[in-house]
DNA sequence: CAGAGAGAGTTGCTTCAAGCAACTAATCTC
DNA sequence: GAGATTAGTTGCTTGAAGCAACTCTCTCTG
C-alpha cells in the first residue's frame, strides 16, 4: 500500500489502514513479531530502502504501535519493540499469513509455522460468536451500522 | 500501501501482501463484502481515482480474488463478486476492523457492527489451538520454520 | 429522432512516495 | 589511526496515485 489518508471515510478499517496500510509497514511488524528488532537487521532482512524504513519506524513509534528502547549506551543504540497496541495487530498478521499459506505458499509448503508453546499444536482458525460461541464465517454474519455510523451510512445500510 | 513485489522474500505474508497490499485494495474488498459491487458505486463510496480503481479490479479479477459477472445485458454491465479465495480474506478484513474499532474508532463508537445472523450476537475475537482448543494470543505462540523455509530462514530461526 | 443521462471505463498530465547510492556520525577493535 | 558496526540522513531518479476530461454504449424522455 501507499499512503495514509483515506480521508472522509467513517470506517475503522480505513482508519486502521491509515496507520498500518503503508507499503512495508506490515512486513516491518511481522519481522518484529518474529524477533528482528534493530534497524540494520530489519533493513537487511526486508530489503527496504533505509530512508523508507526510518520513516516507517518513526511513524509507528509516533502512533504508539512500537516503542524505541535502548539496548546499550555508548554508543547509544535502540531497538524497536511492540507496545500493547502493536501486539494487538498480531491477529491481522496471522490472518494474512494463513491466507498466504493457503493461496500463495511456495510449493514446498509454508515457510513459517505458528505453534502453541504450551502443547505444541498449531494455530487453528476460527472466529467465534460472543453470545452463542459458534464459529462464524462470512455467511453467518451481517454488517449493520454501529453507534458511530454516519447518517449516510445508516441509510445506505437500510437500503441494502 | 503501494506496490506488489516484495521480491526475494520467502514468506506467506509478503506473498499475500503482493496481492492485496496495494493501496485501496483492502478497502475495495471491504466494500464488496458490505455489498457494494459496481464500478461507479465503489468509486463514489471510496473516493478512489477511477483509473486506480479500474487497475485494482482488473488485478483482483486476474488473481481470482474477484469474479466479474454480468448483472444485465443491453447494455452489458458487470458487477464484482468475491470468489472463494476472496471470501477467505474476510478474517483479514475483520481483524483490521476490530483493531481499528479498538484503537482508531470515532468517539461515537464503531461505525459498523458484525452480528451473527443466527443468534444476533456480535463477533468475538479468538484464535484457537488446533490441538488443545485453547484460545491463543501472541505470547502463547512460537514461530518456527515450516516445510517451505529456506536454509537461511531455518538457520536464522535456530539462532534466535 | 435528438438530446440528456447512466454506467464503466480510458487517456494524459501532475504530484508525491518509494528506490537507490552515497554520505555522516558516534564508538569500539586492532 | 584505519577499519568495522550501527543507525540513520541527503539528494536524485523512477514509478505509482490523484485528478479532470474524454469516450463509448445503450436507454429513456419529450
Amino acid at each position: 500500500m501507499l499512503g495514509n489518508d483515506y480521508k472522509q471515510q467513517n470506517c475503522s478499517i480505513a482508519r486502521a489502514l491509515e496507520l498500518v496500510g503503508e507499503r512495508w509497514t506490515i512486513l516491518v511488524l511481522r519481522d518484529i513479531f518474529l524477533g528482528v528488532r534493530r534497524f540494520d537487521d530489519l533493513q537487511r532482512n526486508l530489503g527496504v530502502a533505509r530512508n523508507v524504513l526510518a520513516a516507517r519506524l518513526e511513524r509507528l513509534v509516533g502512533e504508539g504501535i512500537l516503542e524505541k528502547v535502548p539496548y546499550q549506551e555508548r554508543p547509544l543504540r535502540h531497538e524497536y519493540l511492540l507496545s500493547d497496541k502493536g501486539l494487538d495487530l498480531w491477529p491481522v498478521v496471522v490472518e494474512l499469513l494463513q491466507w498466504g499459506d493457503r493461496y500463495a505458499a511456495p510449493s514446498a509448503g509454508p515457510p513459517i509455522l505458528l505453534r502453541h508453546k504450551g502443547c505444541g499444536g498449531v494455530l487453528g482458525e476460527r472466529r467465534i460468536c460472543s453470545d452463542c460461541a459458534q464459529p462464524l464465517s462470512v455467511r453467518d454474519v451481517r454488517a449493520e451500522p454501529g453507534p458511530g455510523a454516519s447518517a449516510r451510512q445508516a441509510s445506505l445500510a437500510r437500503h441494502r
